[in-house]
DNA sequence: TTCTGGCACTCTGCCCAGCTGAGTGCCAGG
DNA sequence: CCTGGCACTCAGCTGGGCAGAGTGCCAGAA
């Protein structure tokens, strides 16, 4: 950056004069990000040369490092070492190095094959989340397709006992919710199907936090002796609604958290205890952009347990919209653009298989 | 310490002649195993005699451990390092020298109370194997009641589209299962009523398994034209029946797996495959005996992953019959008499909880 | 017989020193 | 502005030596 606009004679240099060397410090950045993804070790001034045909000697090499060492995208760890990326420096990777790297057809085919086979909800979440596992080898997180978004396709009344009642909401996602009623007065089964086909006929196909809205005046339209039921039918409803928005989580892959490293212990602890509070996870996913996808890499998340971790996410949805979001976690020095494409492919497949159902 | 016995005219031995040395073997194994536990270090005959009152000297403690050595109960890392437990000694000490400690009132009244404050089946079985997780600062497993013991509560039919139907299933354990069924024909109101009424009336309260056999001769009630609308729904009913007793499991505490040992990645890596394993848990803890608590020590787990870790499992229930199981996995080097003691409380709380709800 | 104290022995874990090799920073020359 | 050369630094490995824990064995006491 100091040299960044010098002169220079160089018409024999194919480049003009002015992206000269900050182009090749990027090129460097890039090829000790790439490298140290592979090997897991600081990689010096002549390993990259040897691996990259950059055009420059180790020397040259070795003054951009340390200019890039200057600004915070890289940082050795002892003096006479190679160099690692900082949080800093896969950010710029992230942002301007990478390129999304796309699935293979046949990967893509195999995705598409594993989820078809789903049979219901549940299986969806389950196949999705175990093969972003398994594609990414890191630990996947899925987020079930959120009632916030969803529609009513029906409300079910069953009647238990004369004063309980058993309430199912089903959601077009295929969601379904029960909630048990226990109403003042015995209720019989003519207002209950009275109550039942009026909850269908004015909230079926309404979204979720519509809902209460509409039905607001239900009571109304009941005998007087029947309102109490019917409004405590109604409190329980719209407690579901509010109360199912928290929402459901799956992760699998766990297991991958084994190859984080050397020094362990200390590193997989506290990111066993944060993929365990599925507080954490939602926020984690709920920072991410409607439908782009989402890096957040190091001490960008702000859960502190996860601060030597890098979280790539999406939404997904059935249709344009995005219905609930997917990612994955890993150690910052994760191969990005790969991770990247496996979560892009993955959540477009789901959506697809959502809206097909 | 060296000195205890020296001077001492032996008429005060209270020891006759005949109980003489496997008491007292069976005593250095029973504290062999709680230092171990508590150090997780081998450990030698002289520290042994100084922590537990054993009246006799280093020495002799040595000629047991020699001994125990030999039967195979205990097994030195190297020369000239103390002792730790084998298998074959955890079985030992489970089976005869350990009993288990029960929980104090306090903890009785805080499982108790942290178990009420649940909402449904999912937040019971949630809270439990939380809570489990947290009490024996191990991994805990819990399975959701099983269907297969399960009875039917009610059966309800919705109809979405003309030939679209949706297929509820309650169970007592308050498990809801549903699936979508595609009629051959057009299913009116007038049928749809029939068939619930008669579902109801036939499986009400049936055992889930009986349901089939109970319901056999359905569709002869119906007329012609609607049987095989009626067959339908009925092999979706035994489809869900059937397949939906794969059951489902809940963990918690996978965090607790770092305080295995030093060895670290070695020996976490299978466990975390595993417990990634439904299949697995499920066999885990279906080895289980239905209401005794069952100890499983490293290799007789017959899964290999997890040979280094017992398994403390116990079978749980509303009322006197046990409908699904529930334990902890933790290293072989665990508290067996406090664990076993948590998950016994636990898997009775669980059981009332379930019984009251 | 059974236990005890004493003794010699073994082996791990630790500390220290010295070495090697990778990698750097700087500098003078192209 | 790049390059090759050079001196320097430092992590990690290796090997010797030391200390401590623990054992096994044995002869003598109860």
């Amino acid at each position: 950056m100091p040299d960044d606009g010098k002169p220079d004679g160089r018409l024999i240099d194919p480049r003009p004069s002015a992206r000269p060397l900050d182009e090749r410090r990027l090129a460097v950045l890039r090829a000790i990000v790439q490298d140290y993804v592979g090997t897991e070790e600081p990689v010096g001034s002549k390993a990259l040369v040897e691996r990259h045909n950059l055009g420059v000697s180790p020397a040259t090499v070795r003054n951009d490092m340390s200019a890039l060492e200057e600004e915070g995208y890289i940082h050795q760890p002892h003096t006479s070492a190679g160099r690692i990326p900082t949080d800093k420096g896969y950010r710029l990777f992230v942002d301007r190095l990478a390129e999304v790297k796309p699935m293979t057809p046949p990967e893509r085919r195999a995705i598409r094959h594993f989820l078809e086979g789903a049979v219901d909800l549940d299986d969806v979440v389950a196949r999705t989340v175990r093969l972003l596992a398994q594609l990414t080898r890191q630990v996947a997180v899925v987020q079930y397709p959120s009632l916030t978004r969803s529609t009513v396709r029906h409300i079910e009344l069953v009647s238990l006992t004369p004063t309980k009642l058993m309430l199912v909401l089903i959601t077009n996602t295929g969601r379904v919710e029960q909630r048990m009623v226990d109403c003042p007065a015995p209720v019989g089964e003519a207002l209950l199907a009275d109550l039942r086909a009026k909850l269908n006929g004015m909230a079926g196909g309404c979204r979720l936090p519509e809902v209460p809205t509409v039905l607001e005046d239900l009571p109304a339209g009941f005998e007087p002796a029947d309102r109490p039921a019917v409004s405590t039918v109604l409190t329980v409803l719209f407690e579901a609604l509010a109360e199912q928005n928290e929402e459901r989580i799956m992760l699998a892959g766990t297991a991958n958290l084994t190859r984080f490293g050397h020094d362990f212990p200390l590193t997989i602890r506290p990111v066993l205890e944060a993929l365990e509070e599925q507080v954490v996870l939602l926020r984690l996913l709920g920072e991410t952009a409607d439908s782009a996808m989402t890096v957040r890499i190091g001490h960008e998340i702000a859960y502190e347990g996860l601060n030597s971790t890098s979280v790539v996410s999406v939404g997904y949805g059935s249709g344009d919209q995005s219905v609930a979001k997917l990612g994955v976690i890993g150690p910052t020095r994760m191969d990005y653009p790969g991770t990247m494409g496996a979560v892009r492919a993955v959540a477009r497949y789901v959506g697809q298989i959502l809206a097909e159902s």
